[in-house]
This record gives C-alpha cells, sequence and structure tokens, in this order.
DNA sequence: TAAATTACCGCAAACGTTTTCGTTAATGCT
DNA sequence: AGCATTAACGAAAACGTTTGCGGTAATTTA
C-alpha cells in the first residue's frame, strides 16, 4: 500500500465534530461548544467530549473555522528580501508573539520590486489574513493599492520602511538622530571629506537618515559635495562600479557613511580590491545588523536598529487590535533607539 | 468615522459569487464556473463574468474555497531558526518556486527545541496546509510525531537535517565527502593536530560530517584524540566555554574542523579575546553561508551548501506531488554538492 | 422526421464549523 | 399547585465555494 492510498483511506475515517457526535451520541453543536468550554454544556459532558477528542487526536478543520467565523488566525508578514539580518530579526520578534497568541505566519517576499508587491497585496482582498505587518520595497512610490486595502478594513502595521500616507502605526527608529551621531562620530575623527552611499530616495528612512547626514556637516560648517552623495538601487554591479568611481576619483572622500549594509559590505570589496586600507585611507560606518560586524577586517562600526524588538512592538500593536477590534491602530509613530558600536573602521 | 466602522460597512457590500451573479443574472455556480474557465460555459457569458469580477475586483473567498476542495494551497516550511544564512537561503529558494505557482508559505521556527517541533507538527492535522519543508531540530531525538503525520497521508520532504525513517525525499549535500575534503585541507596544509566542533550527535549531517572527518584521520594514519572532538549545544555561552578550554589546554590543536558555521564563529571570538593569531596559531574551516566569509578577519575557508537549490529542489517534489497526487514522492536522497571556498583562515 | 447529440446553464448538495434560536426537563418561587 | 426561571442540549441556518446531476433549447445525425 503506498502513501496515496494509505491517504485516502485515512480521509475516510476522518474525524470532525460529526464523527465525535455519532461516537458519544450527542448533537454536533453540544460537541462544537464542549470544546470551546462554552458555559451551558455541563461540566460531565464537557470531560466526556474533551477525552474523545484527545483520544482521537481530534483538531478542528481550520477553514471551516474560518470561514464560519470570518477570521483566519493568520497574519501576513510583507518584507523586500530575508536574506538579510535586520529582516530575520524582525521576523523573530514578530514569531515570538504570534506564536504565544497561536497565530499562524505568513511570509511574502517583494524581492525590492514594486509589481510583486502590487500582486502579494492583491492576495489579501479575501480574508486570506487578519492583519500585515509590512516594510514597504524600494521601487514602490505610488501606494494606492495599501491605501485601498487599509481603507477596506485591513489592520496594517508598518515597520523600519513605512508608509507616512496611511493612518497606522509605524515602527520607527530615530533615523536622523543616529545618522546624525554617526556623521558626527566620522567628524570628530578627523574626516570632513564625507560621502554618503544611500539606495534610492523614495522610502523615509533614506531620506531622514541623508538629512541626518547633512545637518551634521551643517553643524559643523562642512560644504555639501554632491559627487560624494551616491544613490544606488538594488543593482549590485551597478553600485559597486558607482562606489569603485567613487573611490578612484581625483577628488575621493576620506570616509563613507552608508545607510545600508549592503553598501558597506559593498565599499569593502571595492577597498579590497583596489587595496585602500581601512580606516587608514577610508573611514567606513553603516546602518547595520550583521553579526560578524566585529569580526569584520578591520572590524566594522555599526549603527544597529534593534530589529528583534521592532518585530515584536509590531506585532504587539497588531495584536493588540486583533483581540478588541474597538480598539482602532493609532495613527502614530513608535520610534526605538539605535546603537552606535564604534569599532575599528572609523579609528 | 473610524476604521473599525468603515471596515463594517466595506463588509457589508461584499462582493462575492452570489453578489456577481445577482449582478449578471446568472447562477452562483455559472459564475464559478466561468472564472474557472469551464468549458461548459460560452465565451460570451465568461467575458461577462470577467469583466465584471475584474472591475468590482473580486477574489474568491480562500477559506470557503479550500474547504470545499480540501487543499489550501499553502506550504509550511519548518526550519531551526531564521537568523541564519544557510535558512534564509533555503527559504528564498522555496519562496521562488511557490511564487510561480501561486502558493502561499507558511514559515515556523523550532528554536531547536523538540517541544516546539512537536506542538507545530501538531497544527497540521486538519488541513492547515497541504505539505511540509521541513529541518529537523537538534533537540528531536523522537521522530513519531514526524511518522504519524506522514502515514496520515501529509507530505513531508526534508533537506539538511533530514529523518532517514521516514520514505520520503529527503534534500541533502554531500556532507561526508565534503567533510573529508575539509580535514583533508588542512592536513596537506600541514596540520596532524585537528579538532573537530560539532552540534549534538542526533543529527545525520552531524554524524555524516563527524566521520568524513574521521575518515581523513585515519587515511593519513593520524591518530584520533578524543578530546579535541567537542560536542557543543545550543546554549552559546556553554559552547564558547568548550571552546576557550581547548583553545587553552596544555595539549592543543592547530586547527579546526567546525561542522556548523556558529561554532566558528564562536572560535574566532575566542582567538580574538585569547589572542591567538589565526591562521598562524590556528587554522579554521567550517561549514557556512556567510556572505562576509571572505571579509572576515581573517577570511574565512568555508564548506558553502548551495542553500538556495536546496530550498528549489525540495519544493519541486513537493509540488510534483502536489500537482500530480498520483505521483508518490519516492524514497530517495537527492545529493547537492558544496562547494570549498579556500581563504585565509586555513593558509 | 424522429432521435440523438451538443451547448449552456441552474439546482442543490456538499465541505466542517459556529451560532442563533428553539426545546425539554428540572428547579425555584409565590 | 401554578408559574417563572434555569440548566442542558438539539435543529438548522449560516460562511462562500465547488461540483454532480439534471434540464432545456438548439443543432446534428440517421
Amino acid at each position: 500500500m503506498n502513501s496515496a492510498t494509505f491517504a485516502k483511506n485515512k480521509r475516510m475515517s476522518k474525524i470532525d465534530l460529526k464523527y465525535l457526535s455519532k461516537e458519544l451520541n450527542l448533537s454536533i453543536s453540544t460537541i462544537s461548544r464542549a470544546l470551546r468550554d462554552d458555559w451551558e454544556i455541563s461540566e460531565k459532558t464537557k470531560v466526556r467530549v474533551r477525552e474523545l477528542a484527545e483520544k482521537l487526536n481530534y483538531s478542528p478543520n481550520p477553514y471551516a473555522s474560518s470561514l464560519r467565523r470570518q477570521s483566519s488566525e493568520t497574519i501576513a508578514v510583507v518584507i523586500p528580501e530575508i536574506a538579510n539580518n535586520f529582516f530575520t530579526l524582525v521576523i523573530n520578534g514578530i514569531e515570538s508573539v504570534a506564536r504565544e497568541k497561536n497565530y499562524h505566519v505568513l511570509i511574502y517576499l517583494t524581492h525590492e520590486d514594486y509589481e510583486r508587491e502590487l500582486s502579494i497585496i492583491n492576495y489579501f482582498q479575501n480574508g486570506r489574513t487578519d492583519g500585515i505587518l509590512m516594510s514597504v520595497s524600494v521601487g514602490t512610490q505610488d501606494y494606492r493599492h495599501l491605501q485601498e486595502i487599509h481603507q477596506n478594513g485591513m489592520p496594517i502595521v508598518f515597520f523600519d520602511r513605512v508608509c507616512p500616507e496611511i493612518e497606522t502605526t509605524r515602527i520607527i527608529t530615530d533615523d536622523f538622530e543616529s545618522s546624525y551621531n554617526a556623521t558626527e562620530h566620522l567628524i570628530k575623527n578627523g574626516c570632513r571629506r564625507i560621502a554618503c552611499l544611500s539606495m534610492t530616495d523614495h522610502l523615509s528612512i533614506e531620506t531622514k537618515r541623508k538629512s541626518g547626514y547633512l545637518q551634521a556637516l551643517a553643524k559643523y560648517d562642512i560644504p555639501v559635495n554632491p559627487d560624494w552623495i551616491i544613490e544606488c538601487t538594488n543593482d549590485d554591479p551597478l553600485s559597486i562600479s558607482r562606489i569603485r568611481m567613487l573611490l578612484t576619483s581625483s577628488h575621493k572622500p576620506c570616509s563613507i557613511f552608508a545607510t545600508v549594509e549592503k553598501l558597506a559590505i559593498h565599499t569593502y570589496d571595492v577597498c579590497k580590491e583596489l587595496n585602500i586600507n581601512i580606516p587608514r585611507k577610508l573611514k567606513v560606518i553603516t546602518f547595520s545588523n550583521l553579526t560578524t560586524a566585529a569580526l569584520l577586517n578591520p572590524s566594522l562600526t555599526t549603527i544597529t536598529q534593534p530589529a528583534f524588538e521592532i518585530g515584536k512592538q509590531a506585532a504587539t500593536v497588531l495584536f493588540k487590535h486583533l483581540y478588541k477590534k474597538r480598539f482602532a491602530i493609532p495613527n502614530e509613530d513608535i520610534v526605538l533607539k539605535s546603537d552606535l558600536h564604534i569599532r575599528n573602521s572609523t579609528l
């Protein structure tokens, strides 16, 4: 007997409420109520039902239940990518509270692509998920798909890369301040020729980080050199070539402030290739959740976001609403603080 | 009007098959069939239906559909942890094919804990998922929960950390060979005092990797020193202290072969703390999918598993079965090859 | 021309829960 | 005793799809 027929046989003797009700000479509704510990059922029958259910390993069909109750006990996490320490830590935070609430977690990756994000969001028009935790992709400049699904009553909580136009809670970090501090750190270490590497500019975090950088320059009367403000995309080879151009130009910077980890890694790669010594010839500081930052050559100075806590808080806000629908998700920013880890790359 | 009442209003005018059928003066079944492109429906009405559905942004209720069809278009991925490059790359691979098939991906983390794995698996007794892709946690030595759900007809495909007792497909890598090669690489670089750092021994991959190591020692007539075969657990401080003990003992090894990335990182940490020069005083080689391996100080020699491909293949096998139930998942190992990246830590 | 086929479509029964609204018997109250 | 209340349970209608079956015209075939 192969696995397929075995499955079919098993499915024949599937145990559901009807089966239990026949077995115990009770009605389906009584079984259902007994299992949900309804007060209208006597304690005696409750234990009878529970015992048989336990013995037969009954577990309710989630789709029947979801269909009837109009709720899925599932939340969706929509992120740009997953091979990224920041997002995996966020997921860890989310999972820690979802698990506690007995909720299930669907993961969707946009790969930083607007079209994908769009089609993913469209999955959610029909109740597959009770709520969304999301970080928008760099590719999206039009937020109408998010507006619409939010208007339709789907709870959304944004984290890190938020959508300011939508009236909901946004879990973010002190991007402006930490960028200011990072830049100031470079300045105080003797740098005045500071370049800024960032991703495309539509994300709120990117603009905030960049303006923190600019503010620090202004504070110390350092003129802004537009050639040193580089906008990269998700196209890695392109980013690398831009960094290479920057570091081989006649008028080079002496330090780099990167708004995302990947660009700092690219910088390390290019420096290795061009034999540029970090930190002697170039100092590097970046936003990053890399676990190996301290082990790099040289160890990398980072601004580290509290990723786990971000996920936890985002999930907590969402569940607060899911458990008490009357509690509308407040329209506010929750701002957590990042940590500056000074290491050898900015010595 | 707050978001909650708005939601309720919207829900009032919810568009389902019934709504479409009223609007078009057709029966519900005709609408359903038209949308599924049934041949019994004329092309004319098909376009009418499709146009209205498109216009009203109809999307079928997944729970009603799943309940009726007895399939969920959802697969579950069960992994020990997610803040780990190997597993995130695997997920990327899985997602790439799930997306193509329009399937949804549930993620569950066992945190290497048997009890959690058990309760997660019990979630799946009722059709919430059509299939499982899984890497077992180090904590599980009893496979009955997996046996049972597999017997009940739930398709499972294992990857990396497999369960040999269950008759299904296992996507693995050439652990024995690559461990042998890694150890041989150390030997050829002049090492004879080679320690092996591994996790607890119940996992098939761990035993294979260790026996690859032992085989290489045997081949080169190097006696085995039991003190140099260290079994670590998921308890990081404990692992670190064991490594510290090893590296401060009177009779130290001159190189380390680590079966998992984390132990190599711990080794780097300890060496930094104790001022032990890698590779001069200690060579290090490890299984790892670290993106920054080349940037570490010193750059880390790794055995790198084709993680993305592993995920892709695992998902492909599963979907082959899901799409053609008559195709039973074969009871076989699919063995992919790992790559040895020689870097400075074994110079 | 009668019969058989085809092209379309509707009815209604599932799928397995949850929940509203009874119903019955037993108990409490005056 | 007569009435109201309560405790414990059942019948049946939802939830929104999918699908087997049946039906009616129109068309083809013998």
